[in-house]
DNA sequence: TTATATTTTTAGACAAAGCTAAAAATTAAT
DNA sequence: ATTAATTTTTAGCTTTGTCTAAAAATATAA
């Protein structure tokens, strides 16, 4: 089958959102889209036609098997190319993901292959997010948020949730990036802020809201 | 200003046309897009409104200044995707055209220039056409049809005009690609097939009609 | 358990890009 | 100079993907 940039875009937005819930609403796709809930609506109409989800009217939503798979090759062509432009092209990891987002659409299955080759099959997006292979199986990363790394132990950034422009801003001003090794001197129960220690800065504190977002694996890489 | 996918191709199909003929009508790009005669006169009214082109109606059209400009550079990045396909990831010169034809819409301008210089400032494509620059020129190239190649003067095959699967497929079959060393040893006036001679075969005849479609240059390379 | 608020769907419109069939203009042939 | 053939445009319909406003369903609160 062959989808529409629309559709795809739709997709993987659901794909996304059903990581942490177990179901997905409108309003939420809505607003993940930057789209209005009457679209949401007429577009799952048309995904339910050709089998790619659960839906019940007024119930949510849920990709089915076959939508999860059309889901993972999407995220493969995108974080392949994300990987590209940062790797090949120089582009910074804040940079890479809006023209991603337009080249994951250029459907030919060869050329996703021969780039995936010509890359030397990484692993990672520059992101630190896992590609899924030709199949579309997803590597298990055994990564832990930040504020659950334990003190003293010395662990690498493997990965960033949000990946917001002024998250990725904080991060750069830290020079905090996929790799750098981290240590957690001290959590601070008021606002669940915590210290660390970077390689390269002297200690400092980051908030809650930041250090939830920072993934960190012990320190052999998967 | 942007352009839709569709806009774009017509630009650039109206640009291939216009190189032969002065004037441009609306049978012969609708067969070249193959789509119908009533489309094209619909984008037409939109590429005018756009200020892209010279159009009366019933009197055929031409790009104008700008229009001719959009083209250069749709036209830019369809070739050095193209040569990114073929010299990066290994496709051969008859397999790229279609693929570049997808990727020539991603619209970022630092990704085509960062491209071009990950390659190395490429100056002809695949097919041995030339490469417009970041400002839209294009290279002159002093380039002969085979037809018109004196008699024993070795010439370098610099281009091919006619890209069908068909053409693509004989010049394969003789071994004859960008760059191949090609002497005329003689010209039939009955049909005016030439007989040919490469490093790689003894000699060979081919028509008049895979010949003009031929270009060679003689020995250095602009 | 009614009333209120929120979420979701429906109805109706619109722009882009395409098509078919019919009308109009231009060109070519008697 | 008519008539015939060809080219081009117009009119009207279709499919995607989007939107606004109104109606319906579900969830929350008094
Ligand atoms: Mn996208
Ligand atoms: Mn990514
Ligand atoms: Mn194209
Ligand atoms: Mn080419």
């Amino acid at each position: 089958m062959n989808y529409s940039t629309s559709e795809e875009d739709y997709i993987k937005a659901i794909y996304r959102l059903q990581e942490n819930q177990s179901t997905v609403g409108t309003n939420e796709l809505a607003a993940e889209l930057k789209t209005k809930p009457a679209s949401i609506t007429d577009m799952l109409k048309k995904l339910k036609a050709k089998k790619l989800l659960h839906y019940q009217p007024y119930r949510g939503f849920r990709l089915n098997e076959e939508g999860t798979k059309v889901a993972l090759t999407i995220i493969r062509r995108h974080r392949l190319w994300e990987y590209f432009l940062s790797e090949k092209l120089k582009f910074g990891w804040n940079e890479v993901h809006d023209i991603a987002e337009e080249l994951e659409h250029v459907g030919s299955h060869t050329l996703i292959e021969r780039l995936d080759k010509y890359l030397g099959f990484p692993r990672f997006d520059p992101h630190g997010d896992p590609i899924p292979d030709p199949a579309g199986k997803l590597q298990v990363v055994d990564q832990i948020k930040l504020t659950e790394l334990p003190l003293d132990v010395k662990a690498k950034v493997s990965g960033v949730t949000d990946q917001s422009a002024n998250m990725l801003e904080l991060l750069k001003h830290r020079h905090i990036a996929i790799g750098t090794s981290i240590v957690v001197k001290k959590k601070f129960d008021f606002d669940q802020s915590v210290e660390i220690k970077t390689d390269r800065n002297s200690p400092f504190t980051i908030s809650e809201q930041a250090a939830k977002n920072i993934y960190v694996q012990y320190e052999p890489r998967s």
